[in-house]
DNA sequence: TATTATTGTGGGTAGTTGTGGGTATCCATG
DNA sequence: CATGGATACCCACAACTACCCACAATAATA
């Protein structure tokens, strides 16, 4: 499975086009064949899954009992799926849509996220962390749960 | 599992690269893959895990239920992370950001912590043990803290 | 203490990667 | 069939990364 860390300050061109870290593209299971699909995460930011994990989301999807909720989740999420193939530069392309939604326009983050790569605006990236430094506090908060095992 | 002891005082280059003490290499878990995975960690200090005790956390966290909560603490965690395979010289690299979190510049302590090793500036870590020697009030308190369980 | 081997430090270099453009091809539309 | 817009492909340059080598410092051995 793939696996994705540490993060990238890239830019978008004016085409809509943005670089994957060569070392994501390492990571990258090679059943995902070369390509990502993204779409809109918590937060006004976006998500790029490797192909073949994409999959496995949707099937799981489909095999939720349809009710209005859930009809709704997957109206939501596929009106701003795309999947797009690594160009021969290693390169994908975010919709209008997309942009508009992330707000991104120049300079983006890529964060490398486990599973799933997050794509925010740098702007916004930086102000959603910023809100407070509790790192110390979320830690040992989180460190709390991993023991109760 | 890999086992880190001691503490060893050495430098970043301008390239940010640390040495890893041979010792420390020698611990290592063959599973590991020679990689480091380097976080922030409390107190502005970095940690860097083997890969392999990484990859577990990683998983538990993977299957904790994507609440806005968890999220944001996933986010800040992965916001400093970076994988680090060792050189052909034994050393990691150290990214911008994590220098600056930890005021790393040139003179570090890589710190043996059994399962992980932390990094401090080696000012920082003077001036925070330096805090008056509450050595033994520390020990007996984490004691009793273990015996109550 | 002398000698050797290992380990830490500091660059230099070649290859890879990121950025920005240009050009061709395809598709929808008039 | 012609036109405009979008998409994919290709190339060139700049920037960076990883690899290599040399030297210094330390530790190990006799």
């Amino acid at each position: 499975m793939s696996r994705f860390r540490g993060s990238y300050e890239y830019s978008v061109d004016e085409k809509g086009r943005v670089n994957v870290p060569a070392k994501f593209r390492k990571a990258l299971n090679p059943d995902a064949d070369e390509t990502f699909v993204v779409v809109r995460a918590p937060n006004n930011c976006l998500r790029a899954y490797p192909l073949d994990a994409w999959s496995e989301f949707e099937d799981e999807l489909d095999a939720r009992p349809q009710t209005p909720q859930t009809l709704k989740l997957r109206r939501q999420l596929y009106a701003s799926v795309s999947d797009s193939k690594l160009d021969s530069q290693g390169r994908i392309s975010l919709t209008a849509l997309q942009m508009q939604i992330s707000g991104i326009d120049k300079k983006l983050i890529l964060v490398g996220q486990g599973p799933y790569i997050e794509l925010w605006d740098i702007t916004r990236y930086e102000e959603f962390l910023g809100d407070g430094d509790d790192f110390d506090e979320a830690f040992f908060q989180s460190a709390q749960e991993t023991m109760k095992k």
